[in-house]
RNA sequence: GGAGGGGUACCCAAGUGGCCAAAGGGAGCAGACUGUAAAUCUGCCGGCUCUACGCCUUCGAAGGUUCGAAUCCUUCCCCCUCCA
């Protein structure tokens, strides 16, 4: 496992880890992260845990990914002001469906995948309490940032968040017992709770486990990663397309790109350095191919060189390219009003929206500023590049 | 249960009878400058449409007073602090 930790400490995985000297010296470790089912897809904030478990699996380790099924009924407190609306068993079983196939685009077979919810929901609250309730002091849980912050801030945490801690710490004793799991990883606000079920694995089972937390990535600007104009980048397909999903990665900020190239791609760190060299607008090139080998590992790489492609024709030709989202609106036959047909072609959310960025100077129709909102664009055969600001472009047809 | 403080738009936060769709900041969008970057500057920023300063909805909820309420009154809900 040392090679493991290596990979960690040099491409900045690394933020905290309990006794790296004895997990070290462990010859493979299988170890997990957690997921919670609150959304239909996972986002990038998700993906540096994800890229541990695929270093790990590749370095010879076993990955285990965890669903949160049952944890996810319960609310994880950490890292936020206020609890959360409760989901339904429903939406959670929903979720998890759709979350789950994105594992197998960063992991081979054969990895592990569970829900929490196959124990969880069996535990009997007075057995439960008896068995594990003595190993917890209230005293020591009021010290957990997750906490402590809301207690703080003087906002509320309920009795059901405040369990959520306990019920992640017998997690991780049910996966030491179940698959042999040694190693708990997860972002830097889950450090309390993987503390948690590494005192419980100790007091229980006389087990040793190990915990190992990332830092939490932001951008340069001190913005969270991952947030965009449209909410989160998804890393499902069909809620973020791989070109936009290419795009993200390519507008990143300059001085974020040696950090995501490292914890991002897997390309080796002298290449890193020599793209992280490069000065000006040269590091543009260096972007591009963060960009491409992002997102060839979760969407392949046919459709990264296909978002690269499209990108060049787009931004560095002038050309209307074949890749870009392309929106079929009939009216256009007859002619349909400038600030209609942005809605139409969804880079407006309304009308008003679009005129207010006709009037912002934003619009464009085939490379032309277009100042006139109400302007009929009429069109009888073929396509146009219809853009909005420098960024978001579309071809629209009439048929 | 008692006493006090508080609930304003995506977030923070002003506003205590008309000039309030509601200051300011952040976030967001667009423009300029650039390198599809950052920083900076400018514009927009509740929603909608026939763009008219027109309509609709909003200041925890429901009622009421008033020509007129985010602002005053009543009841209710929720949060925080201290006491029990």
């Amino acid at each position: 496992m040392k090679e493991f930790l290596q990979v960690m400490t040099e491409r900045g995985y690394l933020h905290q880890c309990t006794d790296a000297e004895r997990l070290g010296a462990l010859k493979s470790v299988t170890a997990y992260v957690g997921y919670d089912c609150t959304a239909p897809s996972l986002h990038v904030g998700s993906l540096v845990s994800i890229m541990m478990l695929r270093w790990l699996q590749k370095l010879g380790g076993k990955p285990i990914v965890l669903m949160g099924g049952g944890t996810t009924k319960v609310g994880d407190p950490s890292g936020k002001d206020k609890s959360r609306q409760m989901l339904t068993a429903d939406d959670i079983a929903r979720n998890m469906a759709s979350i789950r196939t994105v594992f197998a685009k960063f992991l081979s077979e054969p990895f592990t995948m569970v829900n929490n919810a196959d124990w969880l929901d069996k535990l009997n609250y007075i057995d439960f309490l008896r068995d594990f309730g003595p190993h917890f002091t209230i005293n020591r849980m009021m010290t957990f940032d997750s906490v402590k912050l809301r207690l703080d801030r003087e906002q509320p945490l309920t009795f059901l968040e405040f369990n959520y801690m306990i019920l992640q710490a017998y997690d991780f004793l049910e996966l030491a017992r179940r698959e042999g799991c040694a190693l708990q990883m997860g972002g830097s606000d889950q450090w309390g709770n993987i503390v948690n079920g590494i005192e419980l694995g100790r007091k229980v089972d006389q087990r040793e486990l190990f915990g190992l937390t990332t830092a939490l990535i932001t951008t340069a600007s001190g913005g969270k990663m991952g947030k965009t104009a449209e909410g989160a980048v998804w890393l499902n397909a069909d809620q973020y397309p791989p070109y936009d999903y290419w795009q993200y990665w390519r507008n990143t900020e300059d001085a974020d790109v040696e950090r995501f190239l490292k914890l991002f791609t897997e390309l080796p760190l002298t290449e890193v350095a020599r793209l992280a060299g490069l000065k000006g607008a040269e590091i543009n090139e260096a972007k591009k191919v963060l960009a491409t080998e992002a997102t060839a590992l979760l969407h392949g790489r046919a459709e990264a060189e296909k978002a690269a492609a499209t990108a060049q024709q787009t931004f560095e030709q002038g050309a209307t390219a074949e890749g870009l989202p392309t929106v079929v609106v009939p009216e256009l036959k007859d002619g349909i009003a400038l600030f209609a047909l942005l809605t139409k072609a969804g880079l407006a959310e309304s009308n008003s929206k679009g005129r207010e960025l006709v009037r912002g100077k934003g619009v464009k129709v085939d490379d032309v500023v277009k100042t006139d909102e109400k302007e009929a664009i009429t069109l009888a055969a073929g396509q146009l590049k219809l853009s909005a600001g420098k960024k978001r472009h579309v071809i629209v047809k009439p048929a």
